[in-house]
DNA sequence: TGTACATCAGTGAACGCGCGTTCACTGATGTAC
DNA sequence: TGTACATCAGTGAACGCGCGTTCACTGATGTAC
């Protein structure tokens, strides 16, 4: 989907550029006033254009943000694919290696982590306060899904046993977010749970800079949380 | 603090409740278009007042939103203060009780969602995506400060006696955060930045909707986020 | 290879809007004798 | 109890700003014959 297999026109290609620079140019604002901030004109200042030329490449302002949103969706959907990848390859220190070639725990937790910390107000446009009056395009759950089906394989490598307690019976019944693991064992997704509350929980406390001042390493918190799930 | 002793004068009485209502509308406009939207104007003309005449109650907007976010703070360390209160006497559902009065982890966890789920933008204004080029006032750091000693009440009853792994190493030579407890063990600390951060993690992505169209239960997850704190 | 036409990028002016904030002023409320 | 004065709440006009968005138009680039 997205890309037309024919060769692209050099205008079409113009057109691409324009429109990543745009993007560029945008996530720079957000870093510096946040998302609700986000000016069109103010882009079009920053590229050295008069404003309504940005109006060429997008319908209007939520058209842009929305494509933010995408994009930040895509890229943390990506990193969780690709960890698998340089498993075996790379001399890291010590990523968890859910197996063949299957990236574990451990790794994703890594990934995530990289993620996160690698654009703040990349990490808090998708899993920060909602931006009022804006809603995400429903895509972005087909993008959550992929990413939880990369979880949930890693999830029922490496969940216990049989840990059955009133939460994973309650699981067993309510598993439709799962959909790509339908038989995956309730201690699974219990797992798969735990990881994602988890490390966001410790994520977002840290990258809101409720840490700072507390003398206490943000990385050393989340990596022993990272240790309770495979524990 | 805050309040000097005398008695008020009706003009001061007045002036108290103008602000008052002011923060009220506040709010509900905060609840509408979130925080980064908050216009002194609307306000005013919501309130049948001209824009001006707020500037006789707050210096300017920055002045006002630094009271909400005070108020946030503050509403949250009393709930949890007020904790242990009713502990003995109110019939709830099975609260967890630490004994002598004192509110147990079970306890404080259900303050805490409650706070949130009362006020999601309360809850997101405090520990939300920070609001770009706002600084939070230092004070709100002593609030916190109080609520972690209510906290580590708890959790220097209920910790297990000696669990030390490296991060609890790490923890009992970083411990500036935990002033009000110098002789709490590392293994109390520990299991304070475990409810922290758990239950963050489970509160910021169910109020940002990242649980709604899963199928889940939150309320539930929760409480099993809570029950892997004393096991 | 050259000409005629269609497509499209970008401009500048304009519309209407709401914002934060200052300022000079009016009118009501409280205070001192 | 009544008068003179000070304090303070609130108004309306104004300043300067930036926003999103529409519209008619110019000029360059690509396409068809």
């Amino acid at each position: 989907m997205g890309t037309t297999g024919r060769t692209e026109t050099p205008r079409e290609r113009y057109r691409q550029q324009v429109r990543e620079e745009v993007k560029e140019k945008a996530w720079q604002q957000i870093a510096g006033s946040g998302a609700s901030a986000l000016s069109l004109n103010a882009i079009a200042k920053q590229m050295g254009m008069s404003g309504p030329a940005l109006y060429r490449y997008f319908a209007n302002r939520d058209e842009l943000i929305t494509e933010l949103v995408r994009d930040a969706y895509r890229s943390l959907a990506d990193a969780f694919a690709g960890a698998g990848a340089g498993a075996g390859a790379g001399g890291g220190d010590g990523d968890g290696d859910g197996g063949a070639g299957r990236p574990g725990l451990a790794a994703l937790a890594q990934v995530l982590r990289r993620w996160a910390l690698e654009d703040r107000h990349r990490y808090f446009l998708v899993y920060g306060t909602p931006v009022p009056g804006y809603h995400a395009p429903q895509d972005t759950t087909a993008i959550t899904a992929e990413m939880m089906s990369v979880l949930l394989d890693a999830c029922t490598a490496e969940a216990p046993g049989e840990a059955a307690g009133s939460f994973e019976e309650h699981l067993a019944g309510h598993r439709e977010w799962a959909g790509s693991h339908p038989d995956a064992p309730p201690s699974a997704l219990r797992l798969a749970l735990a990881f994602w509350s988890r490390l966001h929980g410790v994520l977002s406390l840290e990258l809101a800079g409720h840490f700072t001042g507390m003398g206490l390493d943000p990385a050393r918190l989340y990596a022993a949380e990272v240790d309770t799930l495979t524990r």
